[in-house]
DNA sequence: ACCATGACTAGAA
DNA sequence: CTTCTAGCCATGG
């Protein structure tokens, strides 16, 4: 049957100003990741998903492709895809060094997958409520 | 304006 | 379990 399923409406409740885009999409990756507090972890979605657009996902990625260029620091080591494995590790400067910041702060990585990761885990969505 | 890319995700085979 | 397909949307050429 032709119904059309009923697109989700999130839509940022608290955040993102009145309809008013001033910032890129990136900024507003960024200012999300920058909330993640140390030892805690999150994923693409869960980011994407705070700002409304869960299915873009790989835009959070991308923007994380500049955090680096961002100022101030953006912890993107504390954000990983939904297993919970390492996939942007490889953008570091040293690859391991993603690891190697999680790790310090308390996250263990075994075989660039973030152990215990459902416990690490933690939703923009509860921070930004 | 169109096409290609991308640190993703969900579902199907 | 693995592998593939398709959708998603912002940015850049």
């Amino acid at each position: 049957m032709p119904i059309k399923k009923p697109a989700s409406q999130p839509k940022l409740k608290g955040l993102r100003p009145s309809g008013k885009r001033d910032q890129s999409f990136f900024e507003l990756v960024y200012e999300v990741a920058r909330q993640i507090p140390p030892g805690r972890v999150t994923s693409y979605g869960a980011i994407a998903a705070c700002l409304g657009t869960k299915l873009s996902a790989r835009m959070v990625g991308w923007a994380m492709n500049g955090s680096d260029k961002v100022k101030p620091t953006v912890p993107a080591h504390r954000v990983v895809n939904r297993v919970g494995l390492l996939s942007g590790k490889i953008h570091f400067k040293p690859p391991e060094k993603m690891e190697q910041l999680l790790k310090k702060e308390g996250v263990l990585v075994k075989n660039d997958t973030v152990v215990n990761f459902k416990e690490k885990f933690w939703d923009p969505a509860e921070s930004l409520i």
